[in-house]
DNA sequence: TAGATTGTTAATCGATTAACAATC
DNA sequence: TAGATTGTTAATCGATTAACAATC
């Protein structure tokens, strides 16, 4: 296993980990993972090459060796703590999406400013004040935050966190974030995505 | 303007819009451009070359200008009907996001396939059955369905969606789509957004 | 004219994939 | 041995970006 593989492979051993968490057989070809996954078989015999020699020649990979390997690689060992910042209809959605765990992942937080809201709970997590965030942050062990507020206020948010030493941000909202190198910020944006789906419509051959 | 853009540019107009629509100044340089939307100077000039000669030597583009060109070559120039399938959180969520017009989409239809729900009104929206999603599809003109419905579900409502005209789906079920060509999908995972950061998190240098 | 900034070239870099020897 | 499938090479393809002439 290597230290750093190409941001594309980062980017595809999810996808081949999701279809192999759902895979009903011991072992599975390139081609498997591929039809599954949506890739080229090359791709993904390239993109596991990178993990080491995982495969048997003529028969293919071990389903369950390989999701050990790829939820290690993944860092998904531990449930990875994730913080939510923001608790209108998207970041109560979150907060509420029971599938995390299954995925590696554990809410451990959410955040807002309203003070109406502060107290309410979502998700089976009561809604802190965003003053708490930095101490939180530190004394919960939060991996992640997830920034979920109105643009205006995302950055103000990036900022605290990355105060408080977290240096991971997945970013809803849309705006394009300047954080510290070390920072791994992803951002999300829906209507980005809408946009993109409309360009096709409108550009088809 | 031309007929096809690189995938990786079409990507990146929606940034520009993005940033472009909170510009405060009527003339924008490409390093304007570049700093709001994280990329390379260099790189805005060449996506925007691709759309013709809108900028001026010296000067830079002109704020308004640029925005209406791009609008029009991601094809918003009338409002786009998407129709949203599954209504838990995050379909709820997404029916209930009033941002969206503000960026050229509008959320016409929910559907869900359990009886309880029927009828009941998100975001505005009085939920309808699945087996409406054919027939209204083709009555309201509906552009794009939106599947955030269980992994499971998400194959059958798009073969649903495309048999009834659709030609563009946004899939937020962690499982890959198969449709025919000329059938757009966009992907968005959550988990898989944070599993990419808990890789960097695991392999920081 | 001097300063600024585009549009475009060309070099570089990285990602994809067909093909096939290696090997089970 | 015959069939299957990996691991890897090498060719191709596409994306990024520094640099600069063109031009306001």
């Amino acid at each position: 296993m290597q230290q750093t593989l190409p941001p594309a492979t980062v980017g595809r051993l999810p996808r081949y980990l999701r279809f192999l968490e759902t895979a009903e057989c011991s072992t599975v070809s390139s081609e498997d993972i591929a039809a599954g996954s949506g890739v080229n078989a090359a791709q993904v015999r390239k993109d596991l090459s990178y993990l080491g020699n995982n495969g048997t020649r003529g028969v293919g990979y071990q389903t369950q060796t390989l999701i050990r390997l790829l939820r290690r690689v993944l860092g998904l060992s531990s449930l990875m703590k994730i913080a939510i910042v923001g608790t209108g209809n998207l970041g109560s959605a979150l907060a509420g999406y029971s599938g995390f765990v299954n995925r590696g992942f554990q809410i451990v937080a959410a955040y807002d400013v309203s003070g109406g809201k502060i107290g309410r709970s979502i998700g089976g997590l009561e809604i802190r004040p965003i003053d708490r965030l930095e101490s939180d942050i530190k004394e919960m062990g939060v991996d992640i935050v997830a920034i979920v507020t109105p643009a205006e206020a995302s950055q103000e948010v990036a900022d605290m966190a990355v105060r408080a030493g977290v240096r991971a941000l997945l970013n809803f909202a849309p705006v394009s974030l300047h954080v510290e190198k070390g920072v791994t910020v992803r951002q999300v944006d829906l209507a980005t995505e809408f946009q993109i789906l409309s360009y096709h419509l409108a550009n088809r051959i």
